[in-house]
DNA sequence: TCAAAAGTGTTCGTCCTACACCCATGA
DNA sequence: TCATGGGTGTAGGACGAACACTTTTGA
């Protein structure tokens, strides 16, 4: 970084910028995200998205794994899928001073369980319902994020990211009905994911049990490509906003 | 804006905030985006995006729509679409300290001429091609914008949001056509459009003759959807980026 | 032999595509 | 009367929705 000579970096009130991460799962078949509880004030007690303070060295996106890793503990943050949301910058969004948040939406695999740690008392999951009023404006940010995943899930291969390294496609469906929450026809939405070049790729041989019961399934692995053409339309779901 | 005692604001190494647009707009079949002669260093006399700091008191959106006026004098400022495009945040995009840049996308009709103001030294309109190396990672953002606008073209009913009050359908084909860079089967395009409901409304009675020649056309206005059941689909674009 | 889950086939309608054709206007 | 742009009609095909049916496993 340069300097621009007689450039006064203290002469606005200065901002603090956050990164602030919704981590949905999908776990027994219901939509979880990753909450902590903040261990300082303001909010301390309160459950809260996990992120904090953008260091000078680092990009929001940085900041945002950093975070993730040390407020719940979670491994294997490098490969994670991290989407930027949007920034929430209303004044008075935080009581201590002038932040605006950088919001990110993560997708995991069911379920590592985190463990609290850096400014977090505790973290866990909880059913997306069942996320309480939370801090600053982050019910706000989650409904955004839960929004925004459904969308791309009709356009994108994003819902592979929810799913182990091997899964099935019945697995992969429920994702799908998880997040939307309605019900999708099995044998339509199979050819339609298996239409689709790249979306996912068969394990040769492999087979899976799901429920104890039934026949055995066959196992995909993610494929590489990210978009879906033609997307895969949730059904009638009028008056979305844009 | 409450306080929370022994809270040093000034703990961290400051962030300037700013706010970023890309303004986009199509004129004479071509696309166009606005831009500003920057007028201080760093950058002094590159164009770039108009754009300036976040004050304490207002949000970056209305940071956004400030800027525009003040910079490049384009009154109408509050009826304006912006849509939030992401934030840009790598250390090092700014010379003169830390700054994240809040960067929107906003469309216009065609072509009110802006005229420079505040830290521009110029305002102008320039073909969307010709847009050479801007300041910053401006030419990143612009880029983006284009792509965030092109998608939403398929499924949302933005478009008008580039069309005057009254305007004919062969004009809305024509920001589709602009935008995605490809041609559309004009009779198709219509039964499209007219088949969505709330996308547009006749202006009853009302012609306009749009090349000089040809049979007059009738003019329709922006309707109140703001979603495209089933969407609109640019043809066979490959590898789309997710 | 039954329940449960995976996987296949088929039908029917809707929407998209493409192109042919007619209409109204200015030069 | 010709070129230009607006507007209508229509046949064919691709795709999605719905649902019946077969297969393979554990209980």
């Amino acid at each position: 970084m340069g300097t621009v000579p007689g450039y006064d970096k203290y002469a606005h009130e200065p901002f603090g910028v956050t990164a602030d991460l919704a981590v949905l799962t999908v776990r027994a078949g219901r939509l979880h995200v990753l909450l902590v509880e903040r261990g300082q004030q303001p909010y301390a007690g309160r459950w809260a998205l996990p992120g904090g303070f953008v260091r000078p060295e680092e990009s929001a996106e940085e900041a945002a794994r950093r975070e993730l890793a040390e407020e719940t503990g979670l491994a294997d943050v490098s490969g994670l899928h991290l989407e930027q949301l949007r920034t929430y910058s209303d004044p008075g969004r935080d009581p201590r001073m002038r932040v605006v948040s950088v919001a990110f939406a993560a997708l995991l695999p069911d379920a590592p369980e985190p463990h609290g740690g850096g400014d977090a008392a505790q973290a866990r999951w909880l059913p997306y319902e069942a996320a309480g009023p939370l801090a600053f404006d982050h019910d706000r940010i989650l409904a955004d994020a839960h929004e925004r995943v459904g969308a791309k899930l009709e356009y994108s291969c994003l819902a592979t990211a929810f799913c182990p390294p091997e899964f099935t496609l019945g697995e992969l469906q429920q994702v799908y009905e998880t997040v939307w929450g309605t019900a999708l026809d099995r044998p339509n939405f199979r050819r339609k994911v298996l239409a689709t070049p790249g979306f996912v790729e068969p394990v040769p041989g492999a087979v899976r049990l799901t429920g104890g019961r039934g026949k055995p399934a066959a196992l995909y692995r993610a494929g590489t490509a990210t978009a879906l053409h033609p997307p895969l339309l949730r059904p009638a779901t009028e008056g979305r906003p844009s």
